[in-house]
DNA sequence: CGTGTCATGTGAAATGGTGCACAAGCGTCT
DNA sequence: AGACGCTTGTGCACCATTTCACATGACACG
């Protein structure tokens, strides 16, 4: 059962360190075009609002060491990390629903500076097919096919109302995308070999709401302790 | 040093379970409008798409308890849930920018139907102060203490671009707002007694080019074992 | 009223992640 | 050349979370 393949085995980074990979990234690109050379793990830290031993450990799984003494060299860990994230070339999406959501992903200038471009983007709504968007024309879900052939997309993006997540997610697996974001408040169920992440907007406030209704019980007792 | 409060000493819910009860409250939700009175933790799990023993064992942290043999009464535990996460009342909330990602998030329907109606916009640029917004004249920054008070808002959205971040969470915390949601895509670092929470949308797919990277470098071999 | 079936609630093991503390190594300065 | 200061790399212990497995209890039916 000892790796059979060819080229790298690669030893698989732990989810928890893959999350932080993009943290260290921008902080990095910051320093870069800063004109910094090296940071140390402790600069880095500060950056991401991390532990630093944390940093240190996590690039550890990456392959490329820093010099002790002096710290990591700036440009050397971009292209690594780089690297291990998704590979050099930038990796076009597909966005599925232009709905308020849809629109303000298309021109979301993130995306293409992480190396996501807009490849595409979808909707059920005859009324909206046609229309240009940011920049790109809107295609019918039939086209999704052929859409992604052409622009050689990977990655579908799902902002559609929750009800048609699921329908979706479908059409972007049939058509052969690899990874999904779903940003419709609805629970997707994709095939094994397709990644999937959910992003919801409402939850995350309602996660907040339960620490502000938390406080605000025992703050009359604790403000005088605490505060 | 035993709890020496008034109502209720409320022992702490684990965040990881925090995170998970606005999946079962979705689905609990679904489930009430379709007619159903009980459900099983295994129903439950599937709606959320998490295990069984994991909803059970976060059920078992509110003082919702199900019935052996027959289940959680839905109504019941919707309540139960609402009224941990943030109370009962709506949390009106305020959203710093009103570039793409404002715009799409002033009118986005989750927010108000999860208990967040969104109370005010606020930005920067004199251009677009006092222009509407989903129904909302945009206020200036100098006025957010005024809206802050006015509309009782205690959660501020960070929707700005990423250099403004820190100051519009430093003005949010200065106007008295107790929790955060930033989705700009910078560290930002606020008091201890304000929660803060970060949603980056560039930093998702960089997480989902990872793993999709890594497949195809092993897929040339994993798929004719997996497949 | 007894029995069988089903689903909860939870102890305990396994897993995954974090952070400390320290040895090892690199560069610099005298 | 030697010593010192700084920073990496990592073993280890701690903590949080997940998952299994099972005893406990409720309901229904004969």
């Amino acid at each position: 059962m000892v790796a059979v393949a060819g080229s790298e085995p690669s030893e698989p980074i732990p989810g928890a360190t893959v999350a932080r990979l993009p943290l260290y990234l921008r902080g990095l690109v910051d320093r870069a075009e800063a004109g910094v050379e090296t940071v140390s793990s402790v600069e880095l830290a500060d950056l991401a609002g991390v532990n630093a031993a944390n940093v240190r450990k996590d690039l550890s799984y990456l392959h490329a060491h820093g010099t002790r003494g002096v710290g990591y060299d700036v440009d050397h860990l971009i292209t690594e990390i780089s690297l291990v994230l998704g590979g050099d070339e930038p990796n076009p999406v597909i966005i599925m629903g232009v709905g308020n959501l849809g629109r303000a992903l298309s021109s979301y200038d993130g995306f293409v500076a992480g190396g996501f471009p807009v490849a595409g983007l979808v909707d059920a709504d005859p009324e909206v097919v046609g229309r240009r968007i940011a920049g790109k024309v809107v295609r019918s879900v039939d086209d999704l096919g052929t859409l992604v052939t052409e622009t050689g997309s990977t990655v579908g993006i799902v902002a559609t109302p929750a009800h048609a997540a699921q329908e979706a997610a479908n059409r972007l697996v049939a058509a052969g995308i690899r990874s999904i974001l779903n940003f419709a408040p609805a629970v997707v169920v994709v095939p094994g070999q397709v990644d999937l992440r959910q992003v919801d907007l409402a939850t995350e406030l309602q996660i907040l709401g339960y620490h502000q209704h938390r406080r605000s019980d025992d703050d009359p007792i604790m403000s005088r302790v605490a505060g």
